[in-house]
DNA sequence: TCCTAATAACTGATCAGTCGGTTATTAGCG
DNA sequence: CGCTAATAACCGACTGATCAGTTATTAGGA
């Protein structure tokens, strides 16, 4: 009756959370917070659901350790090389190479900032630590450059927050329709191509 | 026992679709489609439950309705003073100035925007529909815009379509960060400033 | 008086979180 | 070394709450 062979599961306690996380990751990012069933990501997980609580606390635990996960160790990349005294020019397209890469060779990526924006009003604790940890700080990051920029005499004036954003927000828009559009059929963004247009534009259009 | 009174309610087949709509709008927007409850749709539009029934098939007959009530009228309007023959400046001006008024005296549109993004999964449908009737026509207006401007020699070359995506980007950007972190508690954005600002660098960096 | 808008109590399905029980693994002992 | 007791990882059936959708009934209006 009872084969000896395989055991049914093994302990396995050192590599559970980040396959839980990885297999939450996967589930919320395709039916958001609320519709993600915790069964679902258990069996993705190949693990019970009580198996779960042994490493997060609830679901919401759960949830922030995904996108705590998926974004912490890029930030740390996109700090690098902001101290450099390089021109404006060459420094804003590092950066936003940087950024670019940084979503390309992780496609999930888009998926967490979909999460963020979904789910912020239900998870305002989690847009909070989001909105520390990851936007301040790219954005003063980014902001700082243009100042720079500004001073050397290279960039003209105006908000430099606001110049940060007419950088960024294609690339959001971007991330957001690849998300939003493409599951549905709409033709495939060219994310690169959008990405160096838009930063020739952008320059040429602060030059002092 | 039953004071005569006020009438515990009225018929009032006409005017409840539209309260029930914008209701639901309130509700949806606050919450999410899954976790907005038909029972707070319902009492927001000063209903029972069973009353929406008698207007809506199903909750996702609602949100269809209100999403679409959201944006159909509002399209006509920018579509208005496409065909004319001004110079590209100014019709670059013109369209995203209607914009941005549009957006400044509906705030719920960012709601609704946040629900498409954060919806799109649980309901394709509604991501194809508005896909089709308001991003495509939007895009394709201002991309046209921006080909004849190419065609005469005012805009330098590259894709008029990324050019759109690099023009609204930033726009998007901001009506999400509104919804996103300023219940949160982050400084207000100025969403004109920041339209004007952009308008200025991209025009100037889109010159031939 | 009759039609129907509207109510309110109900049903059934779903799902987060719990808990008693089971199995893999390790440590202690001869 | 083997054998066994102890422990920690894991399972999965269950519970209680929530809610979309239904229906029997009431009451407004022509």
């Amino acid at each position: 009756m009872l084969p000896p062979g395989e055991p049914k599961w093994r302990r396995r306690a050192a590599d559970r959370p980040k396959e839980i996380i990885a297999a939450a990751l996967e589930v919320f990012s395709e039916h958001g917070f609320t519709r993600a069933r915790l069964d679902d990501i258990a069996r993705a997980a190949g693990v019970s659901k009580g198996a779960l609580y042994l490493y997060f606390e609830t679901k919401q635990d759960l949830f922030k350790a995904v996108v705590q996960d998926a974004i912490e160790p890029r930030l740390l990349k996109i700090r690098t090389g902001a101290g450099t005294e390089i021109p404006f020019d060459e420094a804003a397209r590092l950066g936003v190479g940087v950024l670019v890469s940084a979503i390309q060779s992780n496609p999930r990526i888009g998926g967490v900032l979909k999460l963020i924006v979904a789910e912020s009003r239900n998870l305002p604790e989690l847009a909070l630590i989001w909105h520390q940890t990851v936007i301040t700080p790219l954005l003063s990051l980014i902001s700082d450059i243009i100042r720079r920029g500004q001073r050397s005499g290279e960039v003209r004036s105006g908000d430099p927050e606001l110049f940060a954003m007419g950088l960024l927000g294609p690339l959001v828009l971007g991330l957001l329709w690849r998300e939003t559009f493409e599951p549905i059929g709409a033709d495939p963004l060219p994310l690169e191509t959008l990405a160096s247009q838009h930063l020739d534009t952008v320059l040429k259009g602060m030059k002092a």
